[in-house]
DNA sequence: GTCTATAATAGGATAGAC
DNA sequence: GTCTATCCTATTATAGAC
């Protein structure tokens, strides 16, 4: 069944979003009078809340780096179900030159860059390191999902989380 | 405008793929009998052919593991007109559940990391150390051209690629 | 093998009652 | 705010001449 997130942007049908939401198709119209792309803007807002509130917000805590570190990869790993989910921001780059929300998008990445950015500075990393390190951990985490994905084996994002558990705060490569 | 890598499948639609082939609406049915399922499925085939012969074959060639590695980077770098052009297989996942080309998008990941595995075996790594590296290459890669692609931001997929090339051969961690 | 219709249907969106 | 019914367009796909 194809929600934004499992089937993109024009894979998802006004139909299947009215079934799984449980509302019917007049009411979608109704909360979104800009038809499927204000409901997949929508989409894209909560992911940016949540993404906020779940990953983001801990982040800034007084907890050591590496435990916070530690609980993001972790709530992570539950967000996208150990790598069985997809990620919205990825299923919407394929249509983001057809829609209005490339800037959103482009926000939430840097948003999630930048959280991680601050851990790693936090943690004592130089200001350019920490941002490649935060940059790279992004990469891996949305191109695990892809493979995984691809491949249809969830190991891949498992491994790959375990991997950056290890090596975002270590040495000067990583 | 739409072809298949730019748009996944469902973002396709005929009328584009026949504008930007060339061909009529009825030539293209003439040729894939199978409709839009089956031309997409000759893309993909296209596309295993092509990182066959430029990107795989190359890595088997007597050259040095770091000549071949470096070689490879270049062609992906071209291929992906540094980092402008999405990859068809990620684009491609969104629909794997609707279609029947979860096999050959599995199938091509596997030979690409199988590929780059035999090149980090040649170099000397450990039979598990160049699976995990060669995994986390391809891994890299994917998420590279996404968060490339959703945040309009080439650099990101440059800094990776050069990363790579430092970083694929060297010491246990990377 | 390519072209001009044209069929058939899915999908996005709206009307109007309740 | 939700429902049923409906409209309208885009899209997949086919028919049949050339």
């Amino acid at each position: 069944m194809g929600s934004f997130r499992d089937s993109g942007y024009d894979g998802a049908s006004i139909a299947e979003l009215s079934a799984i939401t449980g509302l019917g198709k007049s009411s979608l119209y109704h909360h979104f009078p800009g038809g499927k792309a204000d409901m997949a803007q929508h989409v894209l807002e909560h992911l940016e809340a949540t993404l906020e509130t779940q990953l983001f917000e801990p982040l800034r805590s007084q907890a050591s780096p590496q435990a916070k570190l530690s609980g993001m990869l972790d709530a992570l790993s539950a967000f996208y179900d150990e790598g069985r989910r997809a990620c919205l921001l990825e299923r919407l780059c394929a249509s983001v030159d057809r829609s209005n929300f490339r800037r959103p998008l482009a926000r939430t990445f840097e948003r999630w860059i930048g959280a991680i950015e601050a851990l790693a500075r936090d943690a004592g990393l130089s200001e350019v390191l920490a941002r490649r390190r935060a940059e790279d951990m992004v990469v891996r985490i949305e191109g695990a999902l892809v493979v995984s994905a691809g491949t249809g084996d969830t190991g891949v994002f498992i491994r790959t989380i375990a991997d950056l558990r290890a090596s975002l705060l270590t040495g000067s490569k990583g």
